[in-house]
DNA sequence: GGGAGTAACCTTTTT
DNA sequence: GGTTACTCCC
């Protein structure tokens, strides 16, 4: 069936354009709410196409662009796709561009860079002042001498992730150190750690004023090194802020190239940026000149902390135009969305005639055995998401819990570190995976493809070196004794593939190495004893922390323990298929896809499971928070962020369902007025504890 | 019982 | 890396 628009609403979408349309057109600065599913990105191409229709002659002769500025690389090439190339719309992200336009303003970077490396030494000052034992130390100066010595150190960074005890023995050992100076352990490593990183800072300091010495952005890893003059995403928002704000001069550079600019998703938008614009507008009207800065967004979807979120009050005098109508769901998730984010926003459903939508409550009291029996009895398989809270949740669904369990027991992926695993392993921009999980993840894409029937067979000798020269024949015998490799552990695996030996008699110019396969995939020289090379990659990758403290590693090779390295590959083959599936995010029309909630932002399906769990972000008791305190007027700053975070992460995975929506709550039991307010909001909650009666968990009205 | 030190545990996502 | 939970000792 066919969802029908009625005329009158055609007109008033219509209306909302043709606002931000006048808007523009008299350089009018604006912000555009839209609730989920309103079809804000295409109000943003509209927007874009109504300045190129009407203003790129001027565009062309004075040699200005439209700026178009995203949050994400994804949702800048849908606008490209959308737009299609033209050369006056420059679309970017927010860092890549701010970096373009101040990477070659050398000097000023620099002199932001010294200014944050004293900021750091400040804050190295304030931290070693804090601890006892350094600040009682009759001379600093010797014991500053001792610690930072590169053979005392190599042996601090060699026991840094032992116990206690062990790293106590170790330096005491040494002799170097009086044994009082080590009664607690993590102050004697975070003032050796704090020393260390002040000499080099003082020492990049010194170095700030030669030539060659330039700051450079590092968009792959969010960890700055001040002292290699290396800046992450928050270092470089700082120095472009600092550098726009100070710069009347730049910041007319930026309003004289750049007359319109457009951004999209607003709310997850760092609040220096929106800074940052409103300063260059202050200063193209003292100018007197034309700017336009247009905000897309949704405040109400703002899940991430750094997020500027409401614009309200930052940006007064912009006019604010709003649109209610909702272009994806059924009028019943629209109403349950509007509940949830409860603020009058005033979402409708665009439609006239869908209201086919269902929406179930459940609660279990016991964490689920099996969703896919849950899933399986309501019959859902096609265009299908389940949102579930935790990485762990979705790694046990899809079955490779092991690996990532391995994962985390890698210094690499361990204590400070503990953060890379979301980005290198289960970061579905492949650009952004780890150097050797890519290694692997390429490797099984080969033995996926070799397993799937239904690969062509350019598909697989891709991998393979000089296979312009295979024979179907050699093609098939070589499918046949990959196929047939027993081992159904990756490391046998590899080592039985490694094996595999090709007769080729016939043709003696068929160059058909097996060997060549692993060769590249895994960047190894030698033609024997793969597997172990591929060992020592992984040891190289999974130990090296890069707390740049490791700088080189020809630490002994015979001493290295390679334990859990050999255990990671004596992890099951499935495991590794499984999570090559997952990080594969291509969505499934059939069958069922599986997100984390805050993973499902942006995406639509017709139906949604979404799984709800008390344990979550440090917290007991985390949805449950929201439910008690829902329509809770009197919180305190604190409280209301807190609600405000789960109230918004709920807003974005309810309103992804076109039709059907189920939530199942897991929560020992249910409070009175958490009860309540879940009867407010879903109206009916179902048990899916067997020994209850439905019944028993009617609203209270039945 | 309390304080100090250590071990264990942890949310998501993007740039 | 930051917070909570445990353990040990006085």
């Amino acid at each position: 069936m066919t969802q029908l628009i009625s005329e009158e609403n055609i007109k008033n979408e219509r209306k909302i354009q043709n606002q931000i349309n006048e808007s523009i057109k008299d350089f009018k600065c604006f912000y555009f709410d839209a609730g989920a599913g309103a079809g804000k990105t295409y109000s943003l191409q509209k927007s874009i196409e109504y300045i190129l229709e009407n203003r790129t002659d001027e565009l062309l002769s004075v040699k200005q662009k439209i700026l178009c500025i995203t949050y994400t690389n994804a949702a800048k090439n849908e606008i490209l796709e959308r737009i299609g190339q033209n050369s006056l719309v420059v679309v970017s992200t927010i860092h890549e561009f701010l970096w373009g336009f101040i990477a070659h303003q050398q000097p000023l970077l620099i002199n932001e860079h010294k200014k944050k490396i004293e900021e750091e030494l400040g804050k190295i000052d304030d931290t070693l002042s804090e601890i006892k034992f350094y600040n009682e130390c009759d001379d600093q100066e010797s014991f500053k001498q001792i610690v930072l010595n590169q053979e005392f150190l190599d042996l601090f960074y060699q026991y840094y992730s032992e116990s206690a005890t062990d790293f106590r023995d170790a330096i005491k050992n040494t002799g170097k150190i009086d044994e009082k100076l080590l009664s607690n352990v993590s102050n004697f490593k975070k003032v050796v750690s704090a020393l260390r990183s002040e000499q080099k800072l003082k020492e990049a300091l010194s170095n700030s004023n030669k030539r060659k010495c330039k700051v450079r952005y590092n968009p792959t890893r969010n960890r700055d090194n001040l002292s290699l003059f290396i800046i992450s995403h928050d270092t470089l928002l700082d120095y472009a802020y600092s550098i726009i704000i100070n710069n009347n001069i730049v910041k007319r550079l930026f309003f004289d190239k750049y007359p319109y600019v457009l951004i999209d998703e607003y709310q997850d938008t760092d609040r220096k940026v929106v800074e940052i614009f409103n300063s260059i507008l202050d200063y193209s009207r003292e100018r007197e000149t034309n700017f336009l800065i247009g905000y897309f967004g949704d405040y109400m979807q703002n899940i991430y902390d750094k997020g500027v979120g409401k614009l309200d009050t930052i940006v007064e005098d912009f006019i604010p135009i709003k649109k209610v109508f909702n272009r994806r769901s059924s009028s019943q998730i629209v109403e349950l969305i509007e509940r949830i984010r409860n603020d009058g926003f005033g979402q409708k459903s665009i439609y006239k005639n869908f209201k086919d939508g269902k929406i179930q409550f459940y609660h279990s009291s016991l964490e689920l055995e099996s969703l896919s029996s849950f899933l399986s009895q309501k019959e859902i398989d096609k265009d299908c998401a389940v949102l579930l809270l935790k990485n762990d949740k979705i790694a046990k669904e899809r079955e490779f819990e092991n690996l990532l369990n391995k994962i985390r027991e890698f210094p690499r992926f361990s204590g400070g570190n503990y953060n890379n695993v979301g980005s290198e392993f289960l970061s579905n921009n492949l650009q952004n995976m780890g150097w050797f999980l890519r290694e692997v993840l390429n490797f099984i894409d080969f033995i996926a493809k070799v397993k799937n029937e239904d690969s062509t067979v350019r598909m697989v000798t891709n991998f393979i070196e000089g296979s312009t020269q295979i024979t179907y024949d050699v093609f098939i015998q070589f499918i046949k004794k990959v196929n047939s490799i027993k081992s159904t552990k990756i490391g046998g695996y590899i080592n039985e593939l490694g094996k595999i030996s090709i007769s080729n008699n016939k043709e003696t110019n068929t160059n058909f190495e097996v060997e060549s396969i692993l060769k590249n995939i895994f960047s190894i020289d030698s033609t024997n004893n793969y597997i172990e090379q591929i060992k020592k990659r992984a040891y190289d990758y999974f130990y090296f922390t890069s707390s740049d403290t490791f700088e080189d590693d020809d630490s002994n090779e015979s001493e290295r323990d390679m334990s859990i390295i050999n255990s990671f590959f004596d992890l099951e083959l499935k495991e590794f298929l499984c999570w090559y599936e997952y990080v594969q995010t291509d969505k499934k029309e059939t069958g069922i896809n599986y997100y984390t909630l805050h993973g499902s932002k942006g995406l639509e399906f017709d139906n949604v499971v979404i799984v709800l769990e008390n344990t979550f972000a440090n917290k007991k008791d985390y949805i449950q928070f929201f439910f008690e305190n829902y329509g809770n007027l009197n919180f305190t700053e604190e409280e209301s962020l807190r609600f405000n975070s789960v109230r918004n992460l709920l807003y974005v995975a309810c309103s992804r369902a076109r039709k059907k929506l189920y939530i199942i709550y897991i929560s020992e039991d249910l409070q009175q007025n958490e009860r309540q307010n879940i009867s407010v909001i879903f109206e009916e909650i179902k048990s899916l504890d067997p020994d209850i009666l439905d019944i028993a968990y009617d609203s209270p009205e039945s």
